[in-house]
DNA sequence: CTCTTTCTGTAGTGATCGTTATGGAATGAG
DNA sequence: CTCATTCCATAACGATCACTACAGAAAGAG
């Protein structure tokens, strides 16, 4: 019943090819590209994934989470200048660090829209509880203000692919901050 | 010594280059696609134009002598937040302008650095003129500015690409306009 | 051991990529 | 007119695209 058991690591594949679309997005990586990245053969990568397509959710699902991971972590501060802060700061550590593609696939990927919305009501929601906790003013529109923020992140990214160093990107993320309301003593 | 002329309209089809490189993107966009659009075969394509890196260069560079005036006419303005305002206004409304592919070649396309480099210089000249009229603070920190403005215009891009509507992406526009130093009285 | 099942590597599918050779049509020069 | 020159359309080039047929190898079940 139980054929011959594969012989390459599925998660650590997949990890790989995580990775070369973070690099090259989805319509610039080609099959030849995955699997020397993932080290194994094109048979094997369709018996495992599917085809390219669902080979990029599955990828694209695990860099989310682990995009996810950081906000979550960022916005579970109990004050939202705090939050907000931290979240832009990890965001422009995250698109600059050594050993990983720069920029972020997320806010890059054309196609990757639907991820952007859910982070963008995400941040949203932290901001009205900011409202509720009175750390931002009663009128703050927090639609405005999340759209702003996912489009501050989105051009960190960019920046960051352009070859930016940490240090600009950060300046991009402090600059930003400035467009929060204070809190309204 | 003159033989046949050309039997098209050469910045016609330029145009239309621009439009379909704007649309979809250098590695996005084939010449199958740029002959069907312009109009023409191959061989007058390559006859006219050299090859698809050429055309993409003169086609950007078309695209971006239109940005730059549009960018110059907002920064001609005297007062440097109206200067500014009215760069991120106009931005806006070209990125969601009907008629035209939504967001910006020159912000989205990855081997377009250079000319996001000129942009952002230009602004950061406008912004230390800011500072000699007295209408920014001294201490201003026009590079780091000048970086943000440019990152914004990117992620409004995006927006506008994932189908953002005008009334968002000037929303984003205006509450970047509030992390602009105002004047110090 | 044998049998069955599943994986793996080679090799190749048709389609499309950017680019161009070829040959006839159209034009200005003389 | 003739001739030289340039352009246009068809058709094809090799390379690469995403994807898979095939056959042999490797493992568990019995």
């Amino acid at each position: 019943m139980a054929g011959r058991p594969r012989s390459f690591d599925r998660d650590a594949a997949l990890a790989a090819a995580v990775e070369q679309f973070w690099r090259t997005g989805y319509e610039e990586t080609s099959i030849a590209m995955l699997t020397r990245a993932m080290g194994i053969t094109p048979p094997s990568l369709y018996a495992a994934f599917g085809d390219k397509d669902r080979l990029f959710e599955e990828a694209s699902e695990a860099y989310f989470a682990r995009t996810c991971e950081g906000v979550d972590r960022a916005v579970a501060r109990t004050d939202v200048h705090e939050a907000i802060a931290e979240m832009l700061d990890g965001t422009a550590r995250a698109h600059t660090a050594a050993g990983t593609p720069p920029g972020c696939l997320m806010l890059t990927e054309p196609r990757l829209a639907g991820q952007r919305a859910v982070v963008q009501q995400r941040v949203q929601e932290r901001l009205e509880q900011g409202v509720a906790d009175g750390d931002l003013p009663p009128d703050t529109s927090t639609e405005q203000l999340a759209a702003f923020l996912l489009a501050v992140m989105r051009g960190m990214s960019g920046s960051a692919r352009d070859g930016g160093t940490a240090e600009e990107i950060l300046a991009i993320a402090s600059t930003a901050l400035t467009a929060l309301p204070p809190r309204s003593t």
